[in-house]
DNA sequence: GCCTAATCGAGACGGTACGTCATGTCTTTAG
DNA sequence: CTAAAGACATGACGTACCGTCTCGATTAGGC
């Protein structure tokens, strides 16, 4: 039941958007009675939540450095670009919308989501920065350096809405890689 | 009458949030029929747009160049990061949160407010760089440094939703202005 | 102008009924500004009646006595409901029916048309009785008939929504003409 | 809650009329969602036509047969005329008139509550005339009379809108009654 | 192995907002 | 100066979902 009803949520979403993915549509589609949902989930963005949570992992995840840090993380923003165009990429574009429009789905998004997904990215982020200098980065360092790896592309597609091309991706790699002045 | 339901429209974003900010609600604040809103707007966020374009052209606006090129680059950031704090920057935020939600919504906010927003920071943008380099950049070129410019602070304020610190600005600034290798 | 409007209130409620019959509706039909109606005529119903009485007066005028008084009033009342087919007899029901539901329109439905009419109607059946009687009726007798004589078929043209036939026709004029006890 | 909206109908009928007699109207009265009036009732003339074939049956009764035949009629005319003064007279007054402006109306009013009535009507006429008559009269016969004995009284009410009068009851009865020629 | 409690589907309920239509008043434009 | 065009505040329309609330009907699991 409960996998009925993430499905249904998220086929719902994909199909026609999040505004119209509604409680009645989710239950109706689950075949399942909208009681049972909000016994279960305190909101569509709940019940998103937990989709997105069982599918975004893997689709975040960083490679193994494999070659120089230029292309491992021209490599990774690749792949982060790419995840937005997967299901689970569309649930996390809708929840981070949302997020903009209620405080409460910001909060859960960040607790729930945003927070390991952070934590995960500076520890890949790292591994790579660590192969690059000498002395291993500090954490906190590193965790500033997150928003300057993800910015330029969440920036290209959430607000420009346009698509990520290699130059951004260089661009973006080498501004991570400066040395320190 | 138009100058009633866009304030109207302002106040209650600020004051209710967006999806507390009906046409209904704004039609009863602007003391204006719901009809007579339908008839100038197709939507409230055609109607939040019309209140952007009014209001946010100075508060993202460019000072002139006053003094190194980081500096300018920082202080304009931070003034970016201001924005977010005031009314019309919660408009936006709101605004870029929907386009996440709804077709229309992203179309209707890059044709009529993003579009002119990013000539103007290419334009701004270019006019720093200029001081800072012999050849002045193409204007390709300087486009592709928008989103490196603008999208750490962005991923930090909404997807991140944390303040932005000086570090990131100096470290952003610094990628901004790194030569091409 | 004026007719324009009055055909158009007929032809509309002839065709689309008495509540698709608008004020709207007439003035984009005749090709005139609303508030040119709104300045000759109070409301719909106000249109309607003096399309009703240009056309009515004929539709239920009185032959001259031609025969008997039988054969004259029973075909007087088939004159009468061959007129509620016509397009001002349909005018005539919608006002009539509307007067059920509104005091203003049955109060200027009777002061304009309808005590006219029965002073018409007063006329004919008096001048059908003189030939039947030695003593011609006096006309307050006469104007207690007349509800005698057009009740039963308005019955059950109004009420019943039912076909008239011969043998109503035959026992009502029975009724009016049987001596008083 | 179907007894809260019948009231509520019924009373803002006899208060306001029926224009007035709208289903927000009736909702907000009976303490009720729109949506549920929406669910059982196609309109406010279901809801009024359920209101009256709870109330009416009572007040268009036939008495039985207690005196002479023309005494009997003419106190079963005077109750159908008293009948209109009521509210539950009222409502079906009203169910009248907007039968003249609205097919549908029309067709519901006579099939949920005329054909009744009709055969009711038909069967107290039957019992007062067999008391008359020696032979019984053929049920056909019968119902070609209900239109000459209902007739002239809902002429009076609801055409000419004025009282009935003791005449008007004698001369109808006495029509009804005359032998067939 | 039965019974009691939790869970399920179904869907009615009081609400809020939607977007539309017609009302009657008013202002503007053009002949 | 009149009449067309149509904007305006008002209020009802019928619809869609919301989140809460009964309803039986299963379906387990603990006695």
């Amino acid at each position: 039941m409960r996998l009925a009803v993430l499905n249904a949520a998220d086929d719902l979403l994909v199909e026609q958007g999040f505004t119209a993915t509604t409680i009645e549509g989710i239950a109706a589609r689950a075949g399942v009675a909208k009681q049972t949902i909000y016994r279960w989930w305190k909101s569509k963005v709940d019940i998103l939540l937990d989709a997105l949570i069982d599918d975004a992992r893997e689709g975040l995840a960083w490679a193994d450095p494999a070659g120089t840090p230029t292309d491992d993380l021209t490599s990774h923003l690749r792949r982060v670009a790419a995840f937005f165009q997967e299901p689970a990429g569309q649930v996390l574009q809708a929840l981070l919308g949302h997020a903009q429009l209620d405080k409460d789905t910001a909060v859960a998004l960040r607790e729930r989501f945003l927070r390991e997904q952070r934590a995960r990215d500076v520890a890949g982020l790292s591994a790579i920065l660590e192969r690059h200098t000498d002395r291993p980065p500090r954490p906190e360092t590193v965790d500033g350096l997150v928003d300057l790896l993800l910015g330029p592309v969440s920036h290209r597609i959430l607000v420009q809405g346009a698509p990520v091309d290699e130059d951004l991706l260089r661009a973006t790699a080498r501004a991570v890689l400066q040395p320190a002045t």
